[in-house]
DNA sequence: TCTGGGGTCCTAGGACCC
DNA sequence: TCTGGGGTCCTAGGACCC
């Protein structure tokens, strides 16, 4: 029983009530706003009465929970809070696994003769946790990652489970397929469809029919419905993309307007890659179309990119080569992948002006932020901000 | 009813090389 | 005139997670 996994409750919507107390109590929204196309990302316990939840289009939310307190998430001010709390877990072991900004595993054998056992740690984490950030963070304890997470999922929130043998046979077999994780919606729903609703049914169904729904995964979620897991819990390697993405309000179709936020979405990730000390060798657009179909292009290069302005040339050629120029799109994003470190990178031999431009333009970004400056061509007559 | 934005990982086909 | 097999890389799409 020596892995742990630490979830925090609702975070965002958390995080909010703690600054604001007059929202403790009230049913609140962080995400998308009721008039616009978001989704809820985070909600509080007490919009979930209202059977608001997570990735629920924002004007779903509104129609159930009109009384719902609606904010937009404030993400730098999440990640601060993110990075507190990692640090506290990091006190009880330096096996830590993040998964998401508000969610690790952490191995903690070899920490008991510091700490105590499995459950004094939970115990010990979450104190520290609700003491030095006001949040409250479940605890999952179990033999394996699979189970530690199941054991979260099962007491969140404010939960503190530990999954042993006996509760593991009692518990997994009625469990819903969906538990799984990996298991997402349409996988479920092949698998219902073949009369596969629960992990028992799952286990006593035969393995070659199964492996026509879940092809080569077949055995591993074999063993995840035994309560097997052998995947060791491993700090997050180096990142493998950096990305932005944006939901027009409106479907749009202007290629000079399209072409603009091309330039703005390949500034906006060109920093980051260049702030991250990486050069990408992949630039990739994607393009959603009203009827939901999602495109990408991409392009790979012999030569490390991380200007502003020759990301936006490679991404401006895919898309006029896309064969959807011109059409109606309701998303355009764009991403870098192959990142490097940049001073593994053979250097240019000359820096262009591109380059020092993009220089100047970073330091008055990390000095006043990012909307403070923006290139010339950015600026439109609205006066645009993104 | 109308589907965000940040990611990761996998698959399948095709090009290319030896 | 008929063309294997293995490996790697690229591209596009899709499932999934929070």
């Amino acid at each position: 029983m020596n892995i742990l996994h630490c979830d925090l409750d609702a975070f965002y919507a958390s995080v909010e009530q703690r600054d604001h107390p007059e929202l403790v109590g009230k049913p609140v929204i962080v995400g998308g706003l009721p008039g616009s196309r978001g989704v809820v990302s985070t909600c509080s316990y007490e919009a979930r009465e209202y059977g608001v939840c997570s990735a629920m289009p924002a004007k779903q939310a509104y129609r159930l929970c009109p009384q719902a307190v609606f904010l937009p998430p404030d993400i730098p001010k999440y990640i601060r809070v993110s990075q507190d709390v990692f640090a506290i877990l990091h006190r009880y072991s330096p096996v830590l696994e993040a998964l998401s900004i508000d969610e690790a595993f952490l191995d903690v054998s070899g920490c008991h003769r510091l700490f105590g056992s499995s459950a004094q740690i939970a115990k010990m984490i979450k104190n520290d946790v609700l003491q030095e950030t006001g949040l409250l963070i479940s605890v999952g304890i179990a033999a394996n990652k699979f189970l530690a997470k199941l054991a979260t999922n099962l007491s969140k929130p404010n939960g503190l489970m530990e999954l042993g043998n006996d509760e593991i046979a009692e518990i997994l077999p009625s469990l819903p397929v969906s538990e799984i994780w990996g298991i997402g919606s349409k996988t479920a729903h092949r698998l219902n469809k073949a009369g596969i609703y629960t992990i028992a049914d799952l286990l006593e169904f035969p393995r070659s029919k199964l492996e026509t729904i879940l092809g080569s995964n077949t055995d591993f979620y074999i063993q995840l419905c035994s309560g097997k897991d052998s995947r060791p819990v491993l700090s997050r390697s180096d990142r493998k993309s950096i990305g932005n993405e944006i939901t027009f309000p409106v479907d749009l179709a202007d290629q000079k307007e399209i072409e603009q936020l091309l330039l703005e979405l390949s500034c906006q990730v060109a920093y980051r890659v260049r702030h991250a000390s990486l050069i990408a060798h992949t630039v990739t657009i994607k393009m959603r179309t009203p009827d939901f179909q999602t495109f990408t292009r991409s392009q790979t290069l012999q030569q490390g990119v991380d200007a502003d302005l020759t990301i936006y040339d490679i991404a401006l050629n895919m898309y006029h080569q896309s064969g959807l120029a011109g059409k109606h799109l309701r998303l355009l994003g764009l991403s870098c992948s192959k990142l490097l470190e940049r001073n593994l990178e053979q250097p240019a031999l000359f820096a262009d002006e591109n380059d020092i431009l993009d220089k100047i333009i970073d330091d008055m970004k990390d000095k006043f932020g990012s909307a403070a400056i923006k290139r010339g061509s950015l600026l439109n007559k609205k006066g645009r901000n993104m």
